[in-house]
RNA sequence: GGGCCCGUAGCUCAGCGGUAGAGUGCCUCCUUUGCAAGGAGGAUGCCCUGGGUUCGAAUCCCAGCGGGUCCA
């Protein structure tokens, strides 16, 4: 093992006089050209220096220093590249939103595989990251959303040649933190007093050396250089306790923060004054906040102390108070009341710039993913409003920020909003309204509200345990939060995430060239001739390899042709074809042998039924994005033979109205017969032209990508398309149906499966036509009409019941007299309804009654005994209810019960007598 | 993707094996004509759908459909 100093030892410190020293405080190394600086100068070893005291020449708006920072490198030698969306699953499935400029060209630049888009290059690219939400306008210096400035060089060992998509050295360490120094010295920073820390970093499975640079007090840059690879006998032991070893290519990956960079410049004892001076100002006004003199020179001191403070746990946040208020002398409460409305105003500025930045960037609220991410960052916010007394709609609030932001599907993001906040509302209102009957529930007994309950309350139903205080105390209930509440919600989601095996890649096919792929040049050949490579035998079937195929691989939602190869000698079966790595694979019921010369050919009408499908997808989701809004895209997809389904991002429900004009506009561009051309453009000429939107079904790798333009829509895309869409004919939605909370699901079918799903809706409603005997266009109003009948005709039922139930209670049956009381003992073959109302009728009468009845294969027995008789009604239908053979039972004045012993029901209910006798005596 | 909760009168919900209920709204009448007025009477239910268990299911079990919520 050996350590990462030698990696600091660089030329420039050399050059300018720079010196190494150690840190008396933390013990870090750094470098600096102060000969006699003993601290590291970054909290807590030093204190912020730059609060009103600018540490830059000028002042700058949040815009203005972007432009410093981006024009400053294009002037050295970089490209200017336009910002990623803050949702960086649209590019990359291991993570959700964007973190860091880096995470734009991760992971296939980063690895090599795919050229960047520029080299060097410099972006200011938005960020979000969620862990720091608690800490969000308390610390004074905390923000979720934030922009990264940055310059990056991709560069890559000369010795591996052009393996790699970009080669040769670019720059490395000397240059990079040249380049920070200089654009230091441009901000008329004093350069004395930047400090370069060493902090060798960590992260994803890479690691290398870097620099942190503080400048009075503040952290305003890493410089990282990303060399090394996770290795079990690498050569370096990182801080994360793994091994590491250098890897081909290495990479400048630097972070600037440009809100940090703003402070510095204005001086302001918080961030988010540099930040937001528009919004806290509006916010104060509508909110009302207003300090005398005395009380904001007391705030802006306090400022500055939490500014100075280390507050990186939510749990430090009340002990850093009363020290400030300690330090400030005043009481706590008192210094407590003047900050929470700024600190939640403050909060809100930050929390709806990251919610314009998500939903600007086209995020969909939703109970999974990003979305969830959004709606809970939204329902934050919505509390915070409220709490502080802001009166303003959120959809407004947001709408500022996405306005300063330039984002131009403002109206969706309004809309977005005011349907998250309705929803959040009524969330709220249902939970209100379950605390309230658990509090009214307690508020007598002295007990809190359990533990148990409130997790239900929580977990189920989405209110935190902090409201429920709230309207529990009103109502006189007591509530105890345990300090593991959140522990206690966690342990009720048991985490048994499996997991498959990774596949075995099999050698001897990795050894094989990729496989022609005759599809493209001409999707609607299905014949062709090729040579087989070679074959596995394996447990069901064989994997036939050949040197070109027409035979598409399942792959980008679209099923695995069918078909035959034939040699002259014999012909087999192509059940499945998949590819591995470029590689394409037929599953075969034969051997055709290994070296033959084979004709291949494929299932052409299923081959056209999966083209005009797919192709249709992309009409579908181009139709649903012009009908619903420019937030749709695709959430997943699968073709099929009879149908296939889009799933597309949408925050409400699609109406029926919607799937009609859906529809429409999509038939339309069946019938307007546009091509469909196919093309391998560079992927960053095509990302630049047509955005992120390209890799709505996934992101290919490689230098060049295949694109399909249907109409307006252009896809990243490998699957088979007709070539013109009037050869789908006709594209039929079968239905829409939630797959999840912000995602819907279209189902449709194109061209002849469309015929036949009209056939199957047609057929239905001909079936019911033919039941009520009446024109298909009459259905709806007969089954209208037949229902209303039909429930007249159950109340007139219930009503004859009742009175028939009446006249047979005054038709006989056995009489006994029980101690002063007439009891009825009769056997009626009639249902449990009609019994229990011929009861209730002789009960009416003063009269206790046993019926019987043998009707509908079983016995029933229903006993009713008037108010004031000593008999237990229960006990006598047990009894009589065990001589057939069942059971039953019931409240003391009415009891039914029954068995299957019918045969049995009159011995029974001639030894009812004997049984009343025995049940009053008791 | 996983866990949990919920589908009962127009609305909000209670009932959780034994005759479907309350509040509110609706209709009629009375009393009043002052801001959510009072009194009397009345109507309104495929208890989400389909299976199963049971003598008996709104209630228990399974599946589906629909809604909600928490977590990754």
């Amino acid at each position: 093992m050996s350590d990462l100093s030698a990696e600091y030892r660089l030329e420039y410190f050399e050059e300018e006089g720079f010196h190494r020293r150690e840190c008396s405080a933390c013990g870090d190394h750094f470098w600096t050209r102060d000969p006699e600086r003993e601290l590291c100068g970054e909290p807590p070893c030093e204190d912020y220096s730059f609060i009103d005291d600018p540490g830059f020449a000028e002042s700058y708006t949040l815009t203005e220093m972007r432009e410093a920072f981006l024009s400053y490198f294009e002037a050295n030698g970089h490209e200017r590249i336009e910002p990623y969306p803050v949702a960086a699953n649209r590019w990359r499935d291991d993570v959700l939103l964007t973190q860091a400029s880096i995470y734009d060209f991760q992971p296939l630049v980063t690895s090599g595989e795919t050229p960047p888009p520029a080299n060097p290059l410099c972006i200011s690219q938005p960020c979000i990251r969620m862990q720091d939400i608690d800490n969000v306008g308390k610390t004074g210096r905390h923000t979720m959303a934030f922009e990264m400035m940055a310059h990056h060089a991709f560069n890559a060992r000369e010795e591996v040649g052009d393996e790699y998509a970009y080669s040769g050295e670019v720059y490395w360490k000397d240059e990079t933190v040249r380049y920070c120094d200089g654009l230091f010295e441009s901000m008329g920073a004093d350069l004395e007093e930047i400090t370069y820390i060493e902090d060798p970093w960590v992260g994803g499975g890479n690691a290398g050396p870097a620099i942190e640079v503080i400048y009075k007090g503040a952290e305003l840059a890493t410089l990282v250089f990303m060399s090394m690879e996770q290795d079990d006998d690498g050569e370096f032991e990182m801080k994360d306790g793994n091994r590491y070893s250098k890897m081909d290519t290495y990479i400048v990956d630097t972070g600037y923060g440009l809100e940090r960079w703003t402070w510095m410049s204005q001086g302001t004892p918080t961030v988010y004054e540099a930040v937001y001076p528009d919004a806290i100002d509006f916010l104060k006004e509508n909110a009302g906040v207003e300090l005398t003199d005395d009380e904001a020179e007391l705030v802006h001191r306090a400022s500055k102390l939490a500014g100075h403070l280390d507050i990186d746990e939510a749990e430090d946040v009340e002990a850093a108070r009363d020290n400030i208020a300690d330090k400030l002398g005043v009481e706590t409460e008192r210094l407590t009341s003047l900050l929470r409305p700024l600190e939640d105003i403050y909060a809100i500025a930050d929390h709806c710039r990251t919610l314009a930045y998500m939903f600007g960037d086209e995020i969909v609220p939703s109970n999974v993913g990003t979305g969830y991410l959004a709606r809970m960052v939204l329902r934050r916010t919505k509390r915070l409003v409220d709490n502080v007394g802001v009166d303003a709609p959120l959809d407004e609030l947001v709408d500022m920020q996405a306005e300063r932001l330039g984002y131009e599907n403002r109206d969706t993001i309004r809309d977005i909003v005011r349907t998250e906040v309705e929803k959040y509302r009524k969330t709220l209102d249902r939970g209100a309204r379950k605390v309230e009957g658990l509090a009214d529930e307690y508020a007598g007994t002295g007990d809190p509200i359990p533990v148990d309950d409130l997790i239900e309350l929580y977990d189920s139903h989405g209110i935190q345990p902090d409201m429920v205080r709230e309207i529990a105390e009103e109502r006189g209930a007591t509530v105890e939060v345990p300090d593991d509440f959140y522990g206690l919600v966690a342990s009720r989601h048991d985490s048994a995430a499996g997991f498959g095996g990774a596949a075995e890649a099999d050698e001897r096919l990795a050894d094989l060239p990729e496989t022609e792929r005759l599809y493209y040049d001409d999707a609607e050949r299905t014949e062709f001739e090729a040579v087989v490579l070679d074959v596995f035998d394996r447990e069901e079937g064989y994997d036939v390899v050949l040197d070109q195929t027409m035979f598409y691989p399942e792959g980008g939602g679209q099923p695995a042709d069918r078909g035959t190869l034939s040699t002259d000698d014999t012909t087999v079966e192509v059940e499945d074809v998949q590819s591995h790595d470029g590689v394409v694979v037929h599953r075969t019921d034969a051997d055709p042998g290994k070296g033959e010369f084979v004709r291949g050919q494929v299932d052409a009408e299923r081959r056209w039924r999966l083209m005009r499908h797919h192709t249709a997808t992309h009409i579908v989701g181009a139709a649903a994005r012009e009908v619903l809004g420019e937030h749709v895209r695709q959430a997943g997809a699968q073709k099929g033979l009879d149908s296939s389904r889009l799933d597309v991002s949408h925050y409400e429900r699609v109406g029926r109205e919607q799937v009609k004009e859906i529809e429409r506009v999509a038939n339309d561009l069946v019938r307007r017969n546009v091509p469909v051309k196919s093309a391998w453009p560079d992927r960053h000429e095509a990302q630049e032209a047509h955005g992120f939107d390209l890799y709505q079904g996934g992101i290919p790798p490689g230098e060049r990508i295949r694109t399909v333009t249907v109409g307006e829509e252009v896809q990243a895309c490998g699957g088979t398309h007709v070539s013109r869409t009037g050869d789908i004919g006709t594209i039929k939605v079968l239905k829409t149906e939630p797959v999840q909370d912000g995602v819907e699901r279209i189902v449709f079918a194109a061209g002849e499966a469309a015929v036949d799903a009209t056939h199957r809706t047609e057929d239905a409603l001909y079936d019911a036509a033919a039941t009520l005997d009446v024109d298909p266009d009459d259905v709806p109003e007969t089954a209208e009409r037949f229902f209303g009948e039909w429930k007249e005709r159950g109340k007139t039922i219930d009503r004859l019941k009742d009175e028939l139930a009446e006249l047979r209670a005054q038709a006989g049956g056995e009489e006994v007299e029980l101690d002063g009381t007439t009891a009825v003992v009769r056997r009626m073959d009639a249902d449990a309804d009609q019994l229990r109302a011929t009861a209730n009728a002789l009960v009416d009468e003063g009269k206790v009654a046993v019926l019987g009845s043998g009707a509908d294969g079983s016995a029933t027995v229903v006993v009713a005994v008037p108010d004031g008789v000593g008999v237990n009604a229960g006990e006598v239908v047990s009894e009589l209810a065990g001589r057939v053979g069942g059971g039953g039972g019931g409240p003391p004045d009415f009891a039914q019960g029954g068995g299957p012993d019918v045969d049995a029901l009159d011995d029974a209910l001639d030894d009812a007598p004997d049984v009343l006798q025995a049940v009053l005596n008791a």
